[in-house]
DNA sequence: GATGAATGAGTCTTCATTCAT
DNA sequence: CATGAATGAAGACTCATTCAT
């Protein structure tokens, strides 16, 4: 279990048990996994509002009322797409922050999460990206507010360690920052291929090399 | 400018129909751009899909059926706000390109007008952000791929050059760092709030800073 | 005057005054004349329901709205086109049934004029034609039946004379040859082209032909 | 047959979309045939644009949405009315016509073959004769000027072996004829009354006399 | 006479969802 | 589990008509 989720903002006591009125099933069966993970390359292709629950359904060779047996919504089904997401990257976070040690290497290594992140849940971002304005106007998905903050915290207390230590610079505005950083990682999604040349690694130092030491040449 | 824009609006007579060029925008009528830039609100906080013509009908105190006095179509409104967008910042690009000289100062450049964008086009940067993905997919839009064609080149071309005279470091991909500092600058509309404490060129410098020279200190 | 159109129905005693409560001139102006006329092709190409006010007025080069200076309804435009044709038809039957002579002539007499009539009210027929069932739906072309039904009189009584006088074969029923007559008259309307090598008048040779002797050639 | 139809109905895989042979109409249930029936009644009552969803679905006791879980637009509604007429009265003229003999023995068959449909496609046939101008001005159905085209020939064909043959009159024009005759018998479907006096046989039985012989006596 | 803006009722269509079988 | 039929609310758009200017 983690803090995301619908479920975290009740106390259902029940582990993985039944959400939303005990209707449908989270127990995570592979036909469900299958249907999700379907459901979510429709969504980031299209858009969530523009993917219908009946091309969901025909992706997967059923009707769209079978969909119903599995979830309630079609709302619930972006709901698991994106919990999958912030389960994951959240522990990892964490993991990274807690071992604590240099900053910029913990940068380094949030960054390379953070870009590690792009192939595995490349359509869970997509619907983050562009169906953020939509979703967060839902009180299901209010908990994507508090995710962005715990996140942000995270990487604001590092910049601003590698600061108070003298390894970043001091004339920057650590939240700016961590905003420009997040924003260009993500965003990458949407020109990125996955199984083209560039592997996430690849970016990732890439990017650390611009972040760090920036475009111009120091003699 | 006008390299933009679609073909059809108010394709009858009646009423404001004619064309500038015959090409994109129809006649600008007080009322009209009003309209516009009521609609481009709307999009930008709900999204377009989510954007129903009733709810640009009712911002204008107006019945959803008379908005078709104006325009032809939803997807002409929308037309309308992108392409004002992009007609006036592709005009801008070009100026500065064409004004030659160091490439440094011609990144600078083009950074401080993207950033210049944000106040007077955050509803058409916000749209093309969260709906690129739906946009892309209607032959209408079809311009906007190439248009961002367009200005990739620009900044490509500057970025390579100032590799070539040696400001710029050889050892990063120029189409890589453009679209880190193309995604970095207008994805800032996410959290950007006109008004704030934040001046859009305050912005600039300093992401300029961080760009040019890294966020690692150097002695 | 005559017994068509709509203020038949009414006894406002006036002659060519204003109908419908005073409201749309029925002085037929020159440009009134020609506004009606241009409806009328539209009707007949597009069908009457299909044809909307704005197409009218987009021909006639103004806007729709402009319309309704010189007619008080699209209903009114019909209308006038209608009782137009029924006008000059009726009082051509009526003429040639009063002259009274050989119920074969007459006959051939009212052929003649239906024919005739195909190419200065060749749009005329073709509403009838086509938005018959619509039409004859409203209250306010309930005269269209009662005109019919005069037409269908003169004819079966000039047949059944012909009938009485051995001229005509005497097993063949004279309301149902006279919508045969009819039908196959109007339903021309469809497929003959105004100035192509078939004149009305020999158009109306080959039915008499057909219609008085058969197809079948007799020793 | 299914020489007719087109190309779309029920583009997406629910429900029972499968068309037969990949042209016309889908497979027919029970159901969906039932409404085509009522919708087929009321396009031949008010014309196809009169008629409205909401209409057809009234008569069925659904509500209009659910209409399109059957088809995927009104139009595939009449397309569905007017094709299952094409097969029909097709397969019948070619038969006729393949079985040779007697040209008046043809036409004779060909005339109660068109009469013959009066009855079950009354509809169809109503819908044809007033709705004709503006079906044929959408892409979907330029079938209907193919096969209209296809009976001419069979008709022509026959009237003029008919002359060579002696058995028709050479002084007539085979094409006029034809159109004569088609018209004069679909045209009946405006007042001829199923169940009334008048069977359909008898109509062409009176028919054929009066084409055949003239109405004129010979002695 | 004409314009331009608006109305309001109505059109076809879409879609998430429900439920008996 | 799945189907097939239906719901019901909503969506974009159309169009005859009105009216102040």
């Amino acid at each position: 279990m983690t803090t995301t989720g619908t479920e975290s903002a009740r106390a259902d006591g029940e582990g993985r048990g039944r959400r939303r009125g005990g209707r449908s099933a989270a127990l995570p069966s592979e036909r469900r996994e299958h249907l999700v993970r379907l459901a979510a390359d429709l969504f980031a292709e299209k858009g969530f509002q523009a993917t219908t629950v009946r091309d969901i359904a025909r992706e997967a060779g059923i009707l769209s009322g079978s969909l119903y047996h599995h979830f309630d919504s079609k709302e619930s089904i972006v709901d698991e797409v994106l919990s999958g997401f912030f389960d994951e990257v959240l522990a990892a976070y964490r993991a990274a922050v807690d071992r604590g040690g240099d900053p910029r290497e913990t940068i380094a290594e949030l960054v390379r999460i953070a870009f590690g992140t792009l192939e595995p849940h490349r359509a869970a971002i997509t619907v983050l990206q562009n169906d953020w304005a939509y979703l967060k106007g839902m009180p299901r998905f209010a908990y994507l507010t508090r995710v962005e903050q715990d996140v942000e915290k995270m990487w604001v207390d590092t910049l601003e360690r590698g600061q108070r230590s003298g390894v970043f610079r001091a004339d920057i505005d650590a939240r700016l920052t961590y905003r420009m950083i997040r924003d260009t990682i993500w965003v990458a999604v949407r020109w990125y291929r996955p199984g083209g040349s560039l592997r996430p690694q690849a970016l990732a130092d890439h990017y650390l090399k611009v972040m760090f030491d920036g475009i111009v040449t120091h003699s």
